[in-house]
RNA sequence: GCGCCUGUAGCUCAGUGGAUAGAGCGUCUGCCUCCGGAGCAGAAGGUCGGGGGUUCGAAUCCCUUCAGGCGCACCA
């Protein structure tokens, strides 16, 4: 029985209280689906409701008696061993073990389906992140929204949303202009311009360019900073690329700023949003007024000087999108960027959208690994590059998607890097290698899982709490699509794992394999079967958030 | 000054109105003839920053206050 069957026959017996007069309850009040959860304490059974404590006030009852009523009615249920009444008014209800058990079964079948759902399904979203400008290496900040974005990107497919991961590339405006006399100085031994880059892979990038074109130094100083600019702008762009690629984070398309400058789609956006009633001219410059919406202050669109602002092409972007086809649009943006998230918003107001609906801004906070080597070459910050070469992409990886992103992080490397408990990565991973020695062992002594599988005898308190457990697990993934929260699929993992651990640890009767002077029985089948659902979620689990699950370590 | 984020065990952090607030590390005590001890079981450790309020019930929601971080461009 899972979860929503159990909810199911919890509505049901509302329902059935209604209509004989037991309950008298507007039938607007009945919940479509009673929120059940697990209890902590493992004596409050194996599933919870408060939904007794919710609706008695509305009923003209009390909570127990409520309770004691959906109590007897549910104690009927096939699947519900018992169901008991406690404290002010919860019902504890515990499951048959065969009903408990079925589970381990249907897992294995689903295979890697299990825990994919359709909760998000016809949900068609455009998730930005990172978008970094191409004028450097990727640090620390951006690997934490590699880490996260890339985990977003598959939970929330799994929940059944459609899914486009998106890196909007900077790649117009003075600051190109300043990358490009950065390069040119360091090959030409110039000058760096003010506002310029200082790093060592500045000269790195004016070696390769000298390559490519050896007549850089005689060409004219604004052709020479042109060409500085883009072939610099290439190499810097296919490392980011590779550096991503590396990393295991795709993006299915890469945006440039540049192409909304070239095709007119920046004018375009501003006639748009003038026809929308939101421009207006002032001071030689022209306006969107975002605070017809949520901003504090109205923002330039067009300087004085005919230039359009960083701001004008948002907006293009942002109808870029819109009319591509996403009506939901996720925005991953670092903590420095807060203070766009107002002016955002207004532009999708201004643009005739609904900036509760069809936008949504993520502010991630800042990290800091302790104990990280600076990079000398991009300026004394912490590189992925760096990172990955000495932590490890799985270790990066996990370590950065366990937080919420709005959790300012401070990690140490060294903790990253220990293969002991102190690093969760390790403690889940482990279990499942775990998992897979016990499936190469009862290869070994003949044990089948099309023999035999018994539910019923899945009966030990730590079998039913690692039932429990691995019950939750599509839940889980749909609430962390729904939150945008990728951090509680690891959580989970963590849990998982420490309940695998238990049950393996627990008493040695409780194994899927016999001992070497023992016959099989279908016991030791049986608990294969639970072992093998252990090990489908935890690569699941892991899979999500872009990180390995090795069968040996 | 205004706005956003954060404040939970010695440390790093979970906990989107429920029962006795949790995990890892660190500190103690136990558990290996046989599936991976990279593991497990237990103990100790808390005014959930402070103060009000909402309600059957608040770490969680509201107000206020203190502390820390970040942001308030015709920069990108």
């Amino acid at each position: 029985m899972t979860p929503t069957e159990l909810s199911g026959a919890l509505s049901a017996a509302l329902a059935a209280a209604v209509a004989d007069g037991t309950l008298q309850l507007p039938a607007d009040a009945i919940p479509a689906s009673v929120h059940v959860e697990r209890p902590r304490q493992r004596e409050h059974g194996d599933w919870a409701t408060n939904v007794a404590l919710q609706l008695a006030k509305k009923a003209g009852t009390t909570p127990r008696t409520l309770a004691e009523d959906l109590a007897a009615r549910l104690g009927e249920t096939r699947g519900i061993k018992s169901v008991d009444v406690a404290g002010p008014g919860f019902l504890n209800i515990t499951l048959d073990a065969g009903a408990a058990g079925e589970l381990a079964r249907t897992i294995v079948e689903a295979g890697s389906e299990y825990g994919r759902t359709g909760t998000l399904a016809g949900q068609v979203i455009d998730l930005e992140y990172i978008s970094a400008n191409p004028t450097g290496p990727l640090h620390i900040g951006h690997t934490r929204w590699a880490a996260l974005g890339d985990a977003m990107a598959r939970i929330l497919r799994a929940a059944g949303a459609d899914v486009t991961a998106e890196y909007y590339i900077n790649d117009a405006g003075a600051q190109m202009d300043r990358f490009g006399g950065s390069i040119l100085a360091r090959a030409t031994g110039g000058e760096i311009p003010e506002g310029g880059y200082h790093g060592e892979y500045v000269k790195e990038l004016a070696v390769k360019v000298l390559e490519r074109r050896p007549d850089l130094p005689e060409l004219p100083q604004d052709e020479a900073i042109a060409v500085a600019r883009e072939e610099g702008y290439q190499l810097q762009l296919a490392e980011i690329r590779e550096v991503l690629e590396g990393f295991g984070v795709h993006f299915d398309v890469w945006f440039s700023e540049r192409s909304l400058h070239e095709s007119g789609a920046v004018e375009q956006a501003v006639d748009r949003l003038r026809e929308q009633g939101h421009v207006f001219d002032s001071d030689g410059a022209v306006w969107l007024r975002t605070t017809d919406f949520t901003d504090d202050k109205d923002r330039v669109l067009i300087r004085a000087n005919g230039e359009p602002t960083y701001f004008a092409a948002d907006a293009a972007y942002y109808l870029s999108k819109k009319d591509r086809g996403f009506p939901g649009k996720i925005y991953l943006l670092g903590a420095d960027h807060h203070g766009y998230i107002n002016r955002l918003k207004a532009i999708a107001a201004c643009a005739g959208d609904d900036p509760q609906q069809n936008i949504e801004v993520l502010i991630g906070q800042l990290v800091n690994v302790g104990g990280a080597k600076l990079s000398k070459r991009a300026g004394n910050i912490i590189e992925l590059r760096d990172l990955v070469e000495w932590i490890g992409r799985d270790a990066v990886r996990y370590s950065l998607s366990r937080y919420p992103a709005d959790t300012p992080l401070e990690l140490q490397g060294e903790d990253m890097l220990k293969q002991t408990n102190d690093n969760p990565v390790f403690y889940v991973q482990y279990a499942h290698s775990r998992t897979c020695a016990v499936d190469r062992n009862a290869a070994e002594r003949g044990v089948r899982l099309e023999d035999a599988f018994d539910p019923s005898l899945l009966n030990h308190e730590s079998e039913s709490a690692l039932l429990g457990r691995l019950t939750e697990y599509p839940r889980i993934v749909a609430q962390a699509a729904e939150l945008r929260e990728p951090h509680r699929v690891a959580r989970y993992l963590e849990a998982l794992a420490g309940d695998y651990h238990s049950w393996y640890n627990d008493d040695a009767k409780l194994r899927a394999n016999p001992y070497p002077d023992e016959d099989v029985t279908d016991a030791h089948r049986t608990r294969l079967w639970l072992n093998d659902a252990v090990r489908t979620v935890l690569a699941n689990g892991l899979d999500l958030l872009g990180v390995s699950a090795p069968e040996r370590m």
